[in-house]
DNA sequence: TTGTAAGCGTTATCAG
DNA sequence: CTGATAACGCTTACAA
């Protein structure tokens, strides 16, 4: 899974066999216990009553196991088994009770970088025995993106360990207060005005550094930038991208692009392109906006003379029709590191830079 | 009350004043309010204190509105919104009530069509004044894809008037049993063998006709379809391709394909163009395999001779650099309509197809 | 080790 | 409309 370039799609579907049922439902002959449980969940209670203990140990064996007699636990776990019981987190949480339960807000669905720092994460989560509970932070709709508070506040009641914010939530000062005491930390984003919490990112400078060395390495020296002033991010990257420039002793061409799409990275690189002295070069702050560009210089010819590149390396970048230099940010590594952080009990709140990486390819090559 | 106006608004940060852990015993004297609600989240008690009105009064101003005083209403609602009170759904759920929490399972969080549907039924339910708590359903990871009981059962417990299955989940069976009374809608997959269930989903049959009668039309005559046996929406679509194809009194050309990324497209397109007769057009299950397709087919310099079509409309398929022609399937449409199934409290358990639309695009030319 | 009882925040019931 | 009380499933002192 994950691979770059190639993804599959929506259509694989695991056809299966038909899971064995473990049910709730009553048929499982001899026990008298059973025509109670009939219907509805089997509870602590339940299991109880099968194994001839006390409900009190059967909470025992969940929650401190060494201190339960080998035999008895033995008992409780086979009558949960017998019965299909899970432990209702729910009722739990409702006791104040931070147990194993790992909340992950995702700013966006939509974006498939995040989307691989969440399944970073979550496979961290789930080696380490955690539940995960991934929920999407923001609501869809009319207008600016904006908080779901509703479900951030669903998260919080249920009393998280901990709290994984992946991407750029609108509102964080009222996920922070809401989840008052529970670990957060950040994947993907800054941490913001937040105190107290800790935070993993791709490394930006170091990515636009790589491109920026890569491109004049390849002996470009008029190298343009299509970003703006659209979010913290496209911020970031436009400055990495003229400190970069810098270091080489150039002067960066910074165009504006009203937002970031396949579509205002064309019209931008376009008007890169009628310049007096247009760039050879054009870097993109993302991979759609780099597309775009990519659009641009293919549809004017100079497909072998202007070099375009992206960034973050989706698997857009990696498609033999597209064949985009991209920089990689590490969202797997950015993932793994940020649920460690919140698993870690004493970790502080750090910063954490991932190094990023570039992926060349056929968009990049050698200036005129 | 002395609280009124000294509690800090939920926007303002708990920086300062370190929360005081106030004994939740013995407390509940004429105190002022406010001492006691530090720290912790608002309870109904706190509202109802601070309303001067009783506990009962509150739960009921939130549970039927219409049967309380708008002079006691507005009382009760001022004082909650100083307190910064939200309902805590995690108790109401422990209490059996089936409320306005509608559970959201998405098979894979990955896959853009599944996003779009998603994205309407959000937009849909929020109009509604429906919580929806969007989860992912399967284990991310090792191994083929699993349900993640875990989180079924959590949703389940949290009884959510609904469940919109989006995609194909594993074992439905589980899922049904699992959240046993509350309405079940599947968006975008077959409702499989789970009984009472409705599902809404894109009409393959008239989509691959769709598909079919557009390269007819152009002169095709030898056509070829990338697909086979990996899933069922796999399946549905090669006897759609096949059936359609038998209305024009013709045999397609169906070649499967290990899976169905680019790389695989890439391939099954190839060895279609080496056969004998090879086809002037060839329909991919799925925008990845025909961009695959579509890759080999300019590779081999047979871009305006031989004609390729996707499916499902991805972004993908607009991008300038590819064009291809796709089937785009309704998706926003699913999401909605599955949403007013779910909330339709007398609807009956149907499955509806939404009609699907041809996306022509210049990858699909005049047969040569 | 085990059992008992109180309590988490809410809703439902029911007599005032 | 109020106030009291009992659930919901679970944890956690505290007592046996």
């Amino acid at each position: 899974v994950g691979a770059t370039g190639t993804r599959p799609s929506l259509s694989e579907a695991r056809s299966g066999t038909a899971a064995r049922r473990v049910s709730p439902v009553g048929d499982n002959g001899r026990v008298s216990a059973n025509a109670e449980t009939a219907g509805r969940r089997a509870t602590i209670r339940d299991v109880a009553r099968l194994a001839g203990v006390s409900k009190s140990l059967v909470s025992l064996v969940y929650s401190s196991p060494e201190s339960v007699s080998p035999e008895r636990t033995q008992r409780v776990l086979s009558a949960a088994a017998e019965l299909g019981y899970r432990p209702n987190h729910i009722a739990r949480s409702l006791n104040g009770v931070r147990g194993d339960v790992v909340g992950i807000l995702v700013a966006d669905p939509h974006n498939p970088v995040l989307d691989d720092v969440v399944e970073a994460a979550r496979v961290a989560l789930e080696r380490a025995g955690r539940l995960g509970l991934l929920t999407s932070a923001v609501l869809p709709g009319t207008g600016p993106a904006h908080l779901d508070r509703d479900v951030v506040s669903m998260v919080a009641d249920l009393r998280p360990s901990g709290l994984l914010v992946v991407g750029s939530v609108p509102d964080m000062a009222t996920v922070v207060t809401a989840v008052d005491g529970a670990r957060i930390v950040i994947a993907s984003a800054r941490a913001g005005g937040a105190r107290d919490v800790a935070s993993v990112r791709g490394d930006d400078d170091a990515g636009m550094r790589l491109v920026v060395d890569h491109l004049v390495g390849l002996g470009h020296r008029r190298i343009g930038h299509i970003g703006g002033e659209g979010s913290p991010v496209a911020v970031g990257r436009v400055r990495a991208f003229s400190a970069a420039m810098v270091e080489h002793g150039l002067e960066g061409d910074v165009i504006e692009s009203s937002d970031f799409t396949e579509r205002a990275g064309y019209r931008a690189a376009l008007a890169l392109l009628d310049r007096d002295e247009p760039p050879t070069a054009i870097t993109g702050l993302n991979d759609l906006a780099a597309i775009g560009a990519l659009t641009a210089v293919r549809e004017r010819g100079l497909g072998d003379r202007v070099a375009v590149t992206g960034y973050d390396n989706t698997y857009l970048a990696g498609l033999g029709l597209i064949g985009l230099t991209s920089v990689e940010p590490g969202n797997a590594e950015i993932g793994r590191r940020a649920a460690e952080l919140l698993l870690d009990p004493d970790a502080s709140p750090v910063e954490i830079l991932v190094a990023p990486e570039l992926m060349v390819r056929a968009s990049s090559g050698l200036a005129p």
